[in-house]
RNA sequence: GCGGCAUUAGCUCAGCUGGAUAGAGCGUUUGACUACGAAUCAAAAGGUCGUAGGUUCGAAUCCUACAUGCCGCACCA
C-alpha cells in the first residue's frame, strides 16, 4: 500500500508542475508514513512539507496543488490536507479489510520481506565458555541471538546460527586440574572416613558453604578442602558447586582408577570428559530455550595442521604480516590495529610463546568471511572494549563494513524486588538453567527479549512466575487462546481433536469461504485490520535495526486490540442474542487472522502459541 | 583520564530514518458479565522528555557541553 501511494503522489506532482500549477523540482521521498492518531487517514504524504523549501512555496500550498491532481482510485476514499501540509489518505471500508484474507491466505508466510536481499548472514551468540554452567546473561544473548535469526529471516536474509566453543584456552587446563583435586578429595574422604560418595560429597558442599560464610577467613578449621583446593591450584581455580558435582560424577562412573594414573594424564583426561559434559548441557539449556545453532565452531580446529603444516592462526598472521600490520616487540608479536584507529597495538603471542585469546579471533574471524557476507557477533556489555580491534582485524583483512557486534547489557536478577546476591564465592549464581526450570521457558524468553538490547534488564523471577496479567505472555498467548476456542466451538471440536487436525484446518470449518469482510465497520474492527497491516514493516524495521525486542510490544498492542473488539462485537449468535449469519462469519475471519499474526509473532519471538490456557 | 550504554508519568519502560495534542503496562481511583474464555474491557488522575546551548518550517529524536548511574579500559579468557 505505501508503494502505491507514494506511486500516486508522484503522479499527482508530475501532473501538477505540468500544468504549471507547481514549479519544476526533484522529490527525492515521498514521506510516506502511518500518522499516528486515526483521524488523520491510514497513510499520510510529508513531500510537501519537505519540498517546501526546494519548491519556494508554502507547504500547504504545494499539498492542494498535489490532491487536485491526483488520480482517482477505488481504494482511496478522500484525501485531506491537514495541519501544516500534510496529506492524509483515507481508504476504503474493502481496501482495509483486505488484510483480515490476506493474513488467513499467507499464513505464516504473511508479512514476509525482501530487506535482507537473500544476504547470507552469520549470528554467532552465546558462546558460553564449555567449562561450567550458562549464566542468566547467556540466557539473555540465546533469547535475542535466536530471535533476531527468526526475524531477519523473515525479512529475507539467509541465516547462519553459530556458537563458538572457547575450547582451546589455558581455561581448559584449569577446568581440568579443578576437576582432578576435587576428585582426588572425594576417593580419600572415602577412603579414610570410610564413608560413600554422597556422603563425602556433602562433606565437601559443606566445607564450601563455611569457607563462603568465613568471609574474613577467621576459621579456616571449617573448611579445609577448600583451602587445599585454592592452594593446590594457585588461586587460579574454578569453585562453583559443579566442579563437586563433576568429581563425583567421575567417581560414580570411574571409581577410583584415575587416582594412580600420572597427573598430567588425569587432569587431560577429566578436562576433555568434563567438557564434553558441559558443552552437552549448554546444549541441551539452549534448546530448552528453543534456541538451536548451526554451526557450534571448536576454536581448537584453528590450531589444527593441515597438509601444508601449518594452522589457520599462523595463516591469518601471515596474512597481516604481508599486509605490514605486524611487529615484534618485548618478545611479543604485535598487531597494528592503531594503524586503523585503535587506542593502542594489540598482542597476539606473548613474550612466553603463547597465543592470546585475540590471537584466536583473528583466524576465527578470517573463517567467518570465507563462509559468509556479513557477521553479527552478539556479546555481553562488558566486552565493548574488545570490538574496536576485532573491527580492526576485519578491517585489515579486507572486510570493511561487514562486521558487526550487537552488545546486550546485563541482567540484574531479583525476588520480590529485592536484589539476589551473585557471588562466586557464596557460589550463589543462578544459572540459566535454573531460571528456566523455574519460571518455565516461555516467561524466561519474553521477559528476556522485551527490553531492547541496550537497556539493562531487571528480571523479578517472582513477578515473572506470576501467571497473571502482571505478565505480558500470559496477556498474549491468552488472547490466542481464547481465539482458538471460539473457533473450536464453531467448528465443533474438541480440544483434542483441534490439536490433530491443527487450527488452520478448524477454522477453515469454522468460516466457510468467502466471508463478506466489507461488514467489518466497527471501531474496533478497523483498529485490528490496521494494525495487521503494520506488520510486514514492522518486521523489516526489526530486521534492519536488529531489534526483536519491538514485536513483544506489537504482540501485547494486536492482543489488546482483540480483547477491545471482543468486548464490543458479538462473535457469536447465543440463546437470546440473536446475530446475523454473515456477519458472525466475518468477525470469525477477522478473529482468525489475528489468531494467525499473534501465532507468527510468538514463533518469531521463540514462544509457544498454546490453544488453550 | 578515555570509551560505551542509560536518564521520558509514582514504578518499569515504548517512542522506528526529526512530523500533527509525548504513549503503554503496573500502581491509584471509579465503573462493566442471567452474551460467545472476567487470565477480559472501559474511564479518570498523573510529564518543564536529566540540565544548558545549537541546527530548522518542526527536536524526546540530530550536534556540542555539563550532571548523575552502570559497565569496560591485560602479554586474562
Amino acid at each position: 500500500m505505501p508503494e502505491k501511494i507514494e506511486n500516486l503522489v508522484r503522479q499527482a506532482l508530475a501532473a501538477a508542475q505540468e500544468a504549471g500549477a507547481l514549479p519544476p523540482f526533484e522529490l527525492d521521498d515521498c514521506g510516506i508514513e502511518r500518522p499516528a492518531d486515526t483521524d488523520h487517514g491510514e497513510w499520510t504524504s510529508t513531500c510537501a512539507l519537505r519540498s517546501a523549501k526546494l519548491a519556494h512555496t508554502a507547504p500547504r500550498a504545494i499539498a492542494q496543488a498535489i490532491a487536485d491532481h491526483l488520480p482517482a482510485d477505488p481504494a482511496i476514499d478522500r484525501v485531506e490536507i491537514a495541519g501544516p501540509g500534510f496529506i492524509n489518505f483515507y481508504l476504503s471500508v474493502a481496501a482495509k479489510n483486505a488484510v483480515f484474507a490476506q493474513v488467513r491466505a499467507e499464513g505464516f508466510d504473511f508479512a514476509r520481506s525482501n530487506v535482507g536481499a537473500g544476504q547470507l548472514c552469520q549470528v554467532e551468540f552465546v558462546s558460553a565458555n564449555p567449562v561450567g554452567p550458562m549464566h542468566v546473561g547467556h540466557g539473555r544473548w540465546a533469547a535475542l541471538g535466536d530471535s533476531l535469526c527468526r526475524v531477519m529471516e523473515h525479512a529475507g536474509y539467509r541465516i547462519e546460527r553459530e556458537f563458538y566453543i572457547n575450547d582451546h584456552g589455558s581455561q581448559m587446563d584449569v577446568f581440568g586440574r579443578s576437576l582432578s583435586v576435587r576428585y582426588l578429595q572425594l576417593i580419600a574422604l572415602m577412603r579414610e572416613r570410610g564413608i560413600d560418595l554422597a556422603a563425602a560429597h556433602a562433606v565437601l558442599e559443606e566445607d564450601r558453604g563455611n569457607y563462603a560464610d568465613d568471609e574474613d577467613g577467621a576459621h579456616p578449621e571449617l573448611h579445609p578442602f577448600q583451602d587445599a583446593f585454592n592452594e593446590t591450584l594457585g588461586g587460579n581455580a574454578y569453585g562453583g558447586g559443579y566442579i563437586i558435582d563433576e568429581a563425583a560424577h567421575i567417581v560414580e562412573v570411574d571409581g577410583d582408577r584415575w587416582e594412580s594414573v600420572p597427573e598430567e594424564e588425569r587432569v587431560a583426561a577429566f578436562r576433555e570428559s568434563g567438557y564434553r559434559r558441559m558443552l552437552e548441557d549448554i546444549r541441551t539449556t539452549c534448546a530448552d530455550a528453543n534456541c538451536t545453532f548451526d554451526v557450534w565452531f571448536s576454536e581448537r580446529t584453528l590450531y589444527e595442521r593441515d597438509e601444508t603444516g601449518t594452522n589457520a592462526v599462523e595463516r591469518a598472521f601471515e596474512a597481516l604480516r604481508e599486509m605490514g600490520y605486524l611487529y615484534e616487540r618485548e618478545g611479543a608479536l604485535w598487531f597494528r590495529s592503531t594503524d586503523l584507529g585503535d587506542d593502542k597495538d594489540r598482542v597476539l603471542v606473548k613474550a612466553n610463546g603463547e597465543y592470546t585469546y585475540f590471537a584466536s579471533d583473528v583466524a576465527y574471524h578470517w573463517n567467518k568471511f570465507q563462509r559468509v557476507e556479513h557477521v553479527i557477533d552478539i556479546w555481553g556489555a562488558d566486552h565493548h572494549g574488545y570490538i574496536k580491534r576485532v573491527e580492526c582485524v576485519c578491517d585489515a583483512l579486507g572486510y570493511p563494513g561487514r562486521f558487526e557486534v550487537l552488545l546486550g547489557q546485563l541482567v540484574n536478577l531479583l525476588r520480590s524486588g529485592k536484589p539476589v546476591r551473585m557471588s562466586k564465592r557464596r557460589g550463589t549464581m543462578i544459572t540459566f538453567r535454573e531460571l528456566l526450570d523455574e519460571v518455565g521457558a516461555d516467561a524466561t524468553r519474553y521477559t528476556l527479549i522485551r527490553r531492547s538490547s541496550n537497556q539493562m534488564i531487571d528480571f523479578d523471577i517472582d513477578a515473572v512466575k506470576e501467571r497473571s496479567n502482571d505478565n505480558p505472555v500470559y496477556y498474549v498467548q491468552y488472547a490466542h487462546a481464547r481465539i482458538c476456542s471460539i473457533l473450536r466451538r464453531v467448528a465443533g471440536v474438541t480440544a483434542d481433536q483441534a490439536e490433530a487436525l491443527g487450527m488452520d484446518e478448524v477454522a477453515r470449518r469454522a468460516v466457510g469461504a468467502d466471508a463478506d469482510l466489507a461488514l467489518l465497520t466497527d471501531s474496533t474492527e478497523l483498529a485490528l485490520a490496521r494494525k495487521l497491516g503494520e506488520l510486514t514493516e514492522l518486521i523489516a524495521s526489526c530486521a534492519r535495526d536488529r531489534a526483536p525486542f519491538r514485536l513483544t510490544h506489537y504482540a501485547e498492542e494486536l492482543a489488546g486490540l482483540f480483547h477491545a473488539f471482543y468486548h464490543d462485537c458479538q462473535v457469536l449468535p447465543s440463546e437470546g442474542r440473536p446475530l446475523d449469519a454473515e456477519l458472525s462469519r466475518a468477525r470469525l475471519a477477522a478473529c482468525d487472522a489475528v489468531r494467525i499474526a499473534l501465532a507468527l509473532v510468538l514463533s518469531l519471538v521463540g514462544v509457544s502459541a498454546p490453544q488453550q490456557m
